[in-house]
DNA sequence: TTGAAAGCGTTACCAC
DNA sequence: GTGGTAACGCTTTCAA
């Protein structure tokens, strides 16, 4: 492999010279210029990352921490990661995959050992146990996630207390006074990802201004829990029923319990499902959904850090941001009671 | 950060040997030995990946290539993605995204910066333009997938052709004499993908021996062209149809189109799916399943390749692992012809 | 506008 | 069994 004394030579200057076309922290004239870059065209140079990382002390390279949890519907999860790889690399940073199962010693290790110069941390929980690590060290961090404790913490979600309050707000408008809202499995509830009690504040707060009945029932991907569910929502409904299933993983086995109760979604009861449009493509029946944006969110999260690592920020920085959701009606599912 | 000189300096030894200590290429007395890991503890030091990848001229990282195709199931693309992080780990080693958008110039980069070591490239095309670039560089890759020419290439991947095998053979043995494949999608089957080649001559193969009727219709995420699809299946099947539907986005369509002609799996028609044992859990309604081994594939793809780093191999290697595929019976949802 | 040279923090070879 | 030291390939300061 050639080296940039290579290049140096070939082109018959210093090696710094060669440092400076590459980085542009110097003037070069025209001609050393075209002479270097010929050479390395030549040479088919390219400068080796370890040794770069070692001088600048900067590696370029951002650690991803994925959470593995069967439940949590691989499908979105794979959406945020990819979103994200593409996304570094447009900022010219690579992403390097911290799993969930090293813990917070995972952290320590990939920060310790300086192989990535900042981290994102996806699925974090109100009470997540790698904050106080996360607080200790001393590389940028974005949380995709907002923390019941979020002080000294750049965090960066979907914004799910809109998200609720706009799926009420278009069943209330489609005429629904009672709406049933099916819980993320209970594998999440207990994580207390926070998230989800966020949504549950919009749904209540626009139930509240509209006079309309929010019921909560328990989700999950247990077929008699849903349909057990859905049957208490059914009974409690007046007029024609309206269900908001924003956990990905619960939304086929809804509409197959209602379908098996008669009921077909856009003709005599109302569904809003989540999906993100690249998802929802997939999705082979027409649907409402709510639209939580992890493709923003995780752009954001990226930019958010390279903005962090350029800034080579020491001083605690601290910020929230919530990215604004989608409802998008697709084919006219949404449809007033019967009698309206 | 503490480096290796201060741990040196704290223990009252040579560089050199807290270097020996840590790699323990070298027999090192009890004595220093414990003076050197006091210091370290004390110190909390960590290793600088950057210098330690500078002198040693490795990098303990892997590149993994990952697609971005949304049609292609996500939820088992990330089930790839998350064993192959955990198992590299395991062998002491990290996974950097590649992601395909950067096609071949994107595999020259990791490997000419020399940020990874070697490469794992997923979702391998039969004619996989990468081909040429990958014979070219002079590290380790594994492919899962087997393109049209392996010649001196490491390739891994399921055995779909037994996978077919076994399908049609639990069906016939059920006692279905004709059996529906649903294909892939247009998108996957167009690109030669070859495993769906692989699959078709496993049920073809079988189909001849035991005198068994396959019919090949296409799939999709249309829920129209799945309609026909099954119509025409059971328009030509004499006796109780049966289906295989290796394609996971293809499922579920199928159920409900199959729900919607009054038929119900394991009752009164046959059904195949494919699933890990992960996604499997998932699946609410119990179903008969190839399981593909995503998670096997996966783990010795790695081996495979921390195999080949190992041995620092130079010489062109070549080999061609096929991972045998599963049938599991969820409660029993093969079911005879009625009559039968 | 350019060159020379001093690091950056390891590893590994050569002595002892 | 241990210490000294020369690479490894780049960035960046200091001089010119």
């Amino acid at each position: 492999m050639p080296t940039s004394k290579d290049v140096a030579e070939a082109a018959g200057v210093a090696q710094s010279t060669v440092s400076y076309v590459l980085s542009g922290k110097r003037p070069i004239s025209e001609k050393t210029r075209k002479k270097v870059e010929a050479a390395i065209e030549q040479l088919t140079y390219q400068p080796n990352a370890g040794a770069r990382a070692l001088a600048s002390r900067k590696t370029r390279v951002i650690g991803l921490v994925i959470p593995f949890i069967p439940e949590l519907h691989m499908a979105s999860i794979m959406e945020f990661v990819s979103v994200i790889a593409n996304t570094a690399r447009q900022h010219d940073h690579d992403i390097l995959l911290v799993t969930e199962d090293e813990g917070a010693p995972g952290l320590r290790r990939v920060v310790g050992q300086q192989i990535c110069d900042g981290l994102i941390l996806m699925q974090v929980e109100g009470n997540d146990e790698r904050l106080p690590v996360v607080r200790s060290l001393n590389v940028p961090v974005v949380l995709i996630g907002i923390p019941r404790d979020p002080t000294g913490l750049v965090c960066i979600d979907a914004d799910f207390e809109m998200a609720g309050d706009q799926c009420v707000r278009d069943l209330a408008a489609a005429g629904h006074s009672v709406v049933s809202v099916i819980d993320w499995q209970p594998e999440v509830v207990d994580r207390h990802v926070n998230y989800v009690d966020r949504f549950m504040r919009g749904t209540d707060k626009a139930a509240g201004e509209l006079g309309v009945t929010v019921l909560h029932l328990p989700g999950g991907t247990d077929r008699d829990v849903i349909a057990d569910s859905v049957d208490k929502a059914l009974a409690k409904t007046t007029g024609s029923p309206a269900f908001i299933a924003p956990d990905g993983t619960v939304q086929d086995l809804l509409r197959r319990v209602l379908s098996s109760r008669g009921l077909t979604p856009g003709v005599d009861v109302s569904v809003i499902g989540s999906a993100s449009p690249t998802l929802a493509d997939l999705q082979p029946i027409p649907l409402t959904t709510i639209d939580l944006r992890p493709a923003e969110v995780s752009r954001r999260a990226v930019k958010i850090i390279c903005q962090l690592l350029e800034a080579d920020s020491q001083g605690p920085h601290e910020s929230l941001e919530l990215v604004p959701t989608v409802i998008t009606h697709r084919s006219s599912t949404l449809r007033p009671p019967r009698g309206a």
